[in-house]
DNA sequence: AAAGTCAAGAGGCAGA
DNA sequence: TCTGCCTCTTGACTTT
């Protein structure tokens, strides 16, 4: 058909056999968009009757570039048809595919070598949006984490306020300790035994 | 006129 | 060495 069957080894993405997932879907990538002017039913250059001599790149004037050949909605929609079957063709279904479309095994080979680089390049293009986006969210989380330790930091760095048990005023800060077990602010006269310490 | 599309040429590389 | 594929490029043609 028209749609590339593209699959992505990106986690996340739609899953290789169905495009139908979550994430990217490429039905709507059509490579072999008809003409918008509604292209006619070409003759196309290829081989019509039995000129098997003259298509394709059998120049015939010399010199200049041949015209360049445009296959027709039949010849397209057959070669994506294989395609979709088969991205690589051996040469005996080369062979029998090029002789129902009535073109050279060069031409069926050249289009599915730029079959399959149009679908590379489009996996690629989507790829490069997903870890575009992967880096925009990764970013934004960055940041978020780094607010966070700016908050945390600034948490620590205020003294703390502490009660005495005994007056009900706060006490210096200088007399309180931080408890390296229960990681808490402590009156600096609660100390564990040197022996403990270890 | 500029930009986009695509068939085809050419060179390079890997595997048989 | 040959064959088949990939990649880059060219140039004819189409679309915007």
């Amino acid at each position: 058909m028209e749609d590339l069957e593209l699959t992505m080894g990106i986690p996340g993405l739609s899953s290789p056999s169905g495009s139908e997932g979550g994430g990217y879907n490429v039905r709507d990538l059509d490579m072999n968009r008809p003409a918008s002017g509604g292209e006619e039913e070409i003759p196309a250059g290829s081989c019509e009757e039995g000129d098997e001599e003259e298509c394709g790149d059998g120049d015939g004037d010399g010199g200049s570039r041949p015209k360049k050949l445009r296959l027709s909605k039949e010849q397209s929609r057959m070669l994506e048809e294989s395609f979709r079957q088969n991205h690589t063709l051996n040469p005996k279904q080369k062979e029998a595919l090029a002789s129902k479309l009535r073109l050279r095994p060069r031409q069926v080979e050249v289009w599915f070598q730029n079959r399959r680089a149009r679908t590379k390049l489009k996996q690629t293009e989507m790829e490069c949006e997903y870890l575009k986006r992967c880096f925009g969210s990764l970013t934004e989380e960055n940041r978020r984490l780094q607010r966070e330790v700016e908050e945390l930091r600034a948490l620590r760095v205020a003294p703390p306020t502490v009660l005495s048990p005994v007056t009900r005023q706060p006490m210096p800060a200088s007399s309180l300790t931080m408890c390296p077990r229960c990681q808490r602010v402590t009156m600096a006269t609660h100390r564990r035994p040197p022996s403990a310490a270890a």
